[in-house]
RNA sequence: GCGGGUAUGGCGGAAUUGGCAGACGCGCAGGAUUUAGGUUCCUGUGGCUAUACCGUGUGGGUUCAAGUCCCACUACCCGCACCA
């Protein structure tokens, strides 16, 4: 008979329906194991080809763990609220909960018919109001712990999704998500303080398992400097604090440089000479987008203020202000001392405006040629007074002490990590639980009434004055205040895409708890998650945030570890055959569907591990597809009827099979699949030159079994063995079955290739050395030569270093 | 500019501690089966002026031996980007 993928592949589906083999159970006393992968965003469009990727590794990983006798949690879940979703609901003018529902079910259907173990019985929707009910009840946890605040400042605004986004949804300027331009606009916005958590953020880096790029990225985007705050008088009496470096340097600092968003620049307008040129570059620093501040960088602007200048505190000299663009309001104090000989920045802005360029470290070319920045022992302190002759790095804790002495400065650690803008003006989303009222301010809705449920709504535009869709629903939106009874109003903004997914993976835990987002017993049982897989595109978004929310959740007592996620990894992109981004303008887009109509999802799920490194991006191939396939037909051929005789491995297959079940089970905890799958090609391959005994064929399955399950336990069944190869005892090798009896080594004369010799394994090397040299070649080699000096490396090669007898 | 990564046949990619470079797959060539095509099976497949020699982005070095270690470069990809 043919291998009929089709029909195997409906009928274990239905056996895994009906039987739930890949249920996890919390509180059993097998060791547990929880391995995660990023739930996805049920889009229109339905499973990308490069979901299977992170899904399928996954799968392998939790499905060996399972047959090596852990309790596996491996759940799947729907992270549903979001753009795509609103955009198509008011375009087909559909309910968004509507289009949520259609395309849930479709991603179900896809996910089962790749035969993916995961625990049905607890899948989540963030849309869900039994789910998000908690998403809200944790921002009232936030908030009531001061971590959640509202505030008017300047925030990033993409001008085609009408809506606020967060530092980590601006890439080079423009939204992360439909690549409109993103400007600054002032709005009122609820803000979570992850900075509160920068610190530990890093710091529990070094407790966890990621790899390397992921911890460096989320180190770099934290951006942890630290130097000193010190504080210039003005010469209208006000205080200027500064944020530096590079306390060292503070002789040099011959001007100051305010961001145009400086409060005090509004205070001084009136007593400014050029108040309307200063107003001018105001308002045009503000008019710019994000990419024209950035690609305009090249160019230094400014204006100086005329009326008031700087005093610098260590020497009494008073310095002029600017205002400049390349200043940002948003990082340190928004104001800087400016050091021009040991700056870059400050060094070309100086050169354009005039300023003055002192040398205060020596050491490096001509500070009025090129400003000398380096910060180790390389540079002495000069025209510094007290500081003179010290390294940089000494004079930095002897300027800081000195400053804190005098009261005009201290040490001070700053992050590039902003607090998280955390309100969106769209509809769907989670509804933020909070009410204002006129009396009593902001009010936290009481827990008692979560979930607050989004309301219909006529229209789910958004609108172009800036506010929520929600904003116009007038009966949800007035309400009374839970305080004082009041009337008062909802807010109408929602939550951003990120907050349902910052704390998903704990949902699983116990998904259909009513009484609290999870039980003690399940958290304590399942935490931390033990494998963690996912994009390296979430590394400053979604892994960054839900970190911070599960150490909030871990101060307030609710879970039982500092971090989430005890290891974290990551998959290269699939490409589109040639190498390009699989996109639907470019027509190279490939469905898992029409793939599993015509090779099956065995041959998929074993194509998409074997396409090459896991963690390298990867094209499709067309013609690789049909190699797997190819590869699950041989397979099929050697077991599809019942092999007779011992379970024990054949003379002939033994040390291949015990190999590849060393390989396969290694490579799989080393994400090494695409090699897992050559090892088990070349098994079958040997298989095909020595026929395997009923025992080879029973280690073969339960190694395939992981990669491709279907055919595994239909052959598994076909072959009589007891049970399902799926939650059979995953293979044992035994090393010293491992190697044959003799082995090929390479022979050198002179460090080149020149022979092979078959010896005994563990030979010694007066052994190995008369074989070899018995050979002929070897013999004709030797003849008229002295051996100067021999090298032998058991097991592996010969080489003999020859030269002329004299 | 800063941080991270990659570079190996016609292609995707393999190669513990330095130890037979090119596993496995695709493609290609030849053969067998087949009325034919397809499928399947077997054999071969880095280059070349072929007992030799040359081959892992480039140029040096260490070593009996280098894809692997050291020094100096180049190209490409990803992330961040005026962060004081």
């Amino acid at each position: 008979m043919k291998y009929d993928f089709a029909e195997i592949e409906k009928k274990w589906q239905a056996v895994w329906e009906r039987e739930k083999p890949f249920r996890a159970e919390t509180g059993s006393d097998k060791p547990k194991f929880y391995g995660l992968i990023e739930f996805p965003y049920p889009s229109g469009q339905g499973l990308h080809v490069g979901h299977p990727r992170p899904f399928t590794a996954m799968d392998i990983v939790t499905r060996k763990k399972r047959m090596e006798g852990y309790n596996v949690l491996f759940p799947i879940g729907f992270d549903a609220f979001g753009l795509p979703t609103e955009n198509y609901a008011i375009k087909n003018h559909v309910h968004p909960a509507a289009v949520t529902k259609q395309n849930i079910a479709n991603f179900t259907r896809q996910l089962k018919m790749l035969g993916y173990g995961f625990d049905w019985d607890r899948v989540v929707d963030t849309t869900d109001p039994e789910y998000y009910k908690w998403t809200q009840w944790i921002f009232l946890q936030l908030y009531k712990h001061g971590l959640a605040y509202k505030t008017t400042m300047p925030v990033n605004w993409c001008t085609s999704c009408k809506c606020v986004l967060a530092n980590e949804e601006v890439v080079e300027g423009v939204c992360e998500r439909c690549g409109a331009p993103v400007i600054r606009k002032e709005k009122s916005q609820w803000m979570l303080k992850i900075t509160e958590y920068a610190q530990r953020l890093i710091d529990d880096l070094d407790d966890v398992d990621f790899i390397e790029r992921v911890k460096t990225q989320q180190r770099n985007w934290i951006g942890r400097s630290t130097g000193a705050e010190v504080t210039f008088k003005a010469t209208t009496g006000d205080d200027i604090v500064v944020f530096t470096t590079r306390p060292d340097t503070l002789f040099g600092a011959t001007y100051m440089v305010l961001s145009p968003e400086h409060a005090l620049i509004k205070k001084w307008l009136p007593l400014l000479k050029n108040a309307d040129e200063v107003r001018e570059y105001q308002r045009l620093a503000a008019s710019k987008s994000d990419m024209e501040r950035t690609e305009l960088n090249k160019e230094k602007t400014g204006v100086k203020l005329s009326g008031v200048c700087g005093v610098n505190p260590v020497n009494g000299r008073e310095i002029p202000i600017f205002i400049s663009d390349y200043v940002l309001a948003t990082y340190g104090t928004g104001a800087i001392m400016a050091v021009p000989a040991h700056d870059d920045r400050d060094w070309e802005f100086a050169k354009k405006f005039g300023c003055e360029i002192i040398e205060v470290v020596s050491g490096g070319e001509d500070v009025q040629k090129a400003a000398f920045t380096a910060k180790d022992e390389t540079g002495i302190m000069v025209n510094s007074e007290f500081l003179n002759g010290l390294t940089v790095k000494d004079a930095i804790p002897v300027i800081t002490k000195w400053l804190e002495e005098k009261g005009i400065g201290k040490a001070k650690v700053n992050f590039k990590l902003r607090d998280w803008v955390f309100s969106r003006q769209r509809y769907w989303g989670e509804p933020i639980p909070m009410v204002w009222c006129d009396k009593c301010g902001w009010v936290p809705l009481p827990e008692s009434e979560l979930p607050l449920r989004l309301p219909e709504v006529d229209s789910y535009e958004p609108t172009d004055d800036g506010e929520s869709p929600l904003s116009k629903m007038t009966d949800w939106v007035n309400t009374t205040c839970p305080h004082c009874g009041g009337p008062a109003r909802r807010e109408t903004d929602t939550m951003p895409q990120w907050a349902g997914s910052s704390w998903y993976f704990l949902r699983y835990m116990d998904p259909h708890n009513p009484d609290a987002l999870a039980s003690k017993e399940a958290l304590a049982y399942w935490s931390p998650v033990d494998w963690y897989n996912g994009g390296m595109e979430h590394t400053t978004l979604h892994l960054l945030y839900s970190r911070f929310w599960h150490k909030f959740l871990y101060d307030i007592g609710v879970v039982p570890t500092k971090e989430p996620y005890q290891k974290r990894t990551s998959h290269g992109m699939i490409l589109g055959e040639g190498g390009e981004k699989m996109s639907k303008s470019r027509g190279n887009v490939v469905n898992p569907d029409d793939v599993v109509k015509s090779y099956g999802a065995d041959t998929l799920r074993l194509y998409i591990m074997f396409i090459g490194d896991f963690e390298q991006a990867a094209a499709w191939s067309d013609n690789a597809v049909k190699g797997c396939k190819r590869f699950l037909d041989r397979i099929w051929n050697l077991a599809e009827t019942r092999i007779d005789g011992p379970e024990a491995c054949s003379h002939a297959n033994e040390a291949a099979v015990h190999r590849a079940i060393k390989k396969v089970g290694e490579d799989i905890e080393a994400m090494k699949f695409n090699t897992a799958i050559a090892a088990m090609m070349g098994l079958v391959n040997d298989f095909y030159d020595n026929a395997p005994s009923r025992g080879d064929i029973k280690a073969l399955l339960q190694l395939l079994s992981p990669f491709a399950p279907h055919i595994a336990e239909e052959l598994w069944e076909r072959q009589g063995f007891e049970g399902y190869a799926s939650t059979s005892a995953w293979p044992r090798y035994d090393e010293s079955k491992m190697t044959e009896s003799e082995k090929e080594i390479a022979v050198q004369l002179n460090g080149k290739l020149r022979a092979t010799a078959t010896v005994p394994v563990d030979a010694d090397d007066e052994t190995v050395l008369s074989i070899v040299k018995a050979q002929e070649k070897v013999a004709r080699a030797l003849e008229g030569m002295e051996i100067v000096k021999t090298i032998v490396i058991k097991n592996k090669l010969v080489n003999l270093i020859l030269r002329p007898v004299k």
